[in-house]
DNA sequence: CTGAAAGCGCTTACAG
DNA sequence: CTGAAAGCGCTTACAG
């Protein structure tokens, strides 16, 4: 409870010289060593910590970014952990604090939103699913001098800085992958419309078959969806020996499925998901995945946010970080 | 960027009056409702935000919560996100803004703690981990008018306040499971001291066998250690027909060995985990599992928390939330 | 009952 | 160069 004035009054100096020594901030103020060293002795001993209302309220700076998280990822996916554990660990680095809102409805978010200005966060940033319903709301929020950065994979407003992983590149990724083990006719369980997209071309490109038929959309990245996928198909009577899937759950769904079914991955079929989450490391069969690296998504839209924060004027060009493979025996080659 | 001075002024009235009315704490003012109105209709119409840093300053009051969370669960486990999500709801419920830091050592921690006090924080939550290092800077912080609770399942001092899950009563249960289901002689893969007590306890109970021999001493929940247990059980010749394991990924990695080695789940071996992580659904044999209610946990300890800042004197007795059980396919009982 | 005024603890432009 | 003083925007005890 030692406030800068008590230092001052023991040591016999001004509040002025004490709040400059203590804030690091000396304007054009000198002070001899042995006083600076008093000052910070005097803070030490009376156990002074700084009133951080008062500073914000005096310089307007928070120190604090708001961190809006839109239900993200399929449980057990792990993948919204990461992007917390990148922002807390950058953000500590800027010695920013992060106050974190989970959210499940547009309105929800809405209504914080609109309770913020830059009296209580310097920034702000949205992680999770993309909603352009908030759009407005997103850009009311930049109005108030709150600076914002989304970590989605489209950049929603050229004034609203984005990081994220283009999802056409994840499904570039995954064709690329399942075709260098030897598959020549994937299907797709198409659950994200662009990398469903981003698979098919390259399927296209190496003039393999490439037909509507050989995707199953689904609503959802449930494991659930990967099991209706491997029944739709054998329905259909669509002939497969790679199977894209667009999470690690749906990717598990349908090797259980196959399994069931007499089939053997990755023997007869190879499997490859998304999101290289912990169980593809002791799934029956080890799970081929790609990580949109959420850790570092969380990592640089903290920077991202903090340049905006410096200079607000900028408009800067999204970042996507690249997807990374890491393959495992679900789609092994045959040795 | 509008000021309750703002709305004074257009309005005629005294600064005082509007600064209670939006507040809506009268005190023993009394005002017409048409000038409450009139206050009211000027803040939106004016955007009017509250300064949080200027209420803070001036009543001592952050509405704020610190949340500080020490490396919890196994990857994928998705149980330190359940009590986020728990704590994150709950707070909100109560007016609080929920500040996060994660932490892998404790000297991160104890740095953290250290340049907290009452002006930055109204009370702070630990989750994850128990380290008895960090109890001294948590008994520095109560004396620094922060209150703390804990979510562990030990209560470190009488003075913090606990939530959590008792683990004995998690092994008993497990144990207790599996007797219900046939097994009459279990075997335990034990990382938690608490949880493999109580299955022995329950073992002895019941006249089974609880040699020391029947529990793999384990150093950690990963799926390895399943893997390990089930090498080591058959190395050493003991002979078993349930599996009791303190993760899910320990019993997958299990799972995965048993299979492997030509037993099976559950006709041979049941097996039953811990966290209910959502991989036991999409697991090659649906996995039995206990939860401990995370998210549970993390909405009363909030509530504990909002309680011990209304009232500081308090010295709430600990909470321990009950475990649930979720019966899948690796346990069932034949048909 | 009402509202002027002091106060919360820091920062910093600027008078000396 | 230095430090007294004004100011950040709210709250509330208390003088009238």
């Amino acid at each position: 409870m030692a406030r800068i004035e008590d230092i001052a009054r023991e040591l016999n100096v001004s509040v002025s010289l004490v709040s400059k020594v203590l804030s690091g901030r000396m304007g054009s103020t000198r002070v001899s060593p042995r006083v600076a060293e008093a000052i910070r002795g005097r803070a030490d001993a009376l156990g002074y910590r700084k009133n951080v209302s008062a500073a914000g309220l005096a310089t307007g700076r928070q120190h604090t970014i708001g961190v809006l998280m839109h239900a993200l990822g399929v449980p057990g996916s792990g993948i919204a952990e990461a992007m917390l554990h990148g922002i807390s660990r950058e953000a500590a680095a800027h010695n920013q604090r992060v106050i974190l809102q989970f959210f499940h409805e547009d309105n929800q978010m809405r209504s914080w939103i609109d309770e913020v200005d830059h009296t209580s966060v310097d920034g702000v940033m949205v992680c999770g699913g993309m909603h352009w319903d908030l759009l407005a709301d997103y850009l009311a929020l930049q109005q108030r001098r709150v600076p914002i950065v989304t970590l989605h994979d489209r950049q929603m407003h050229p004034s609203i800085g984005t990081v994220g992983c283009l999802q056409a590149g994840v499904g570039r990724m995954a064709a690329e992958h399942l075709i260098r083990c030897g598959c020549r006719r994937p299907a797709i369980i198409g659950s994200n419309y662009s990398q469903a997209r981003g698979s098919l071309e390259v399927l296209r490109e190496a003039d393999l078959p490439c037909d509507p038929s050989r995707v199953f959309v689904a609503r959802g990245y449930l494991w659930t969806t990967g099991e209706e996928a491997v029944a739709h198909f054998a329905s259909e009577g669509v002939q497969y020996d790679g199977l894209i899937a667009h999470s690690d759950q749906q990717a598990a769904g349908a090797i259980n499925a196959l399994i069931r079914s007499g089939r053997r991955v990755p023997e007869d079929v190879k499997i490859i998901g998304v999101d290289n989450s912990a169980a593809c490391d002791f799934a029956v069969v080890p799970l081929s995945s790609i990580s949109q690296q959420e850790r570092t998504q969380g990592l640089l839209g903290v920077r991202m946010l903090m340049s905006l924060i410096e200079n607000p004027q900028q408009r800067p060009d999204p970042v996507w970080v690249e997807p990374v493979l890491h393959a495992r025996r679900s789609s092994a080659a045959p040795a």
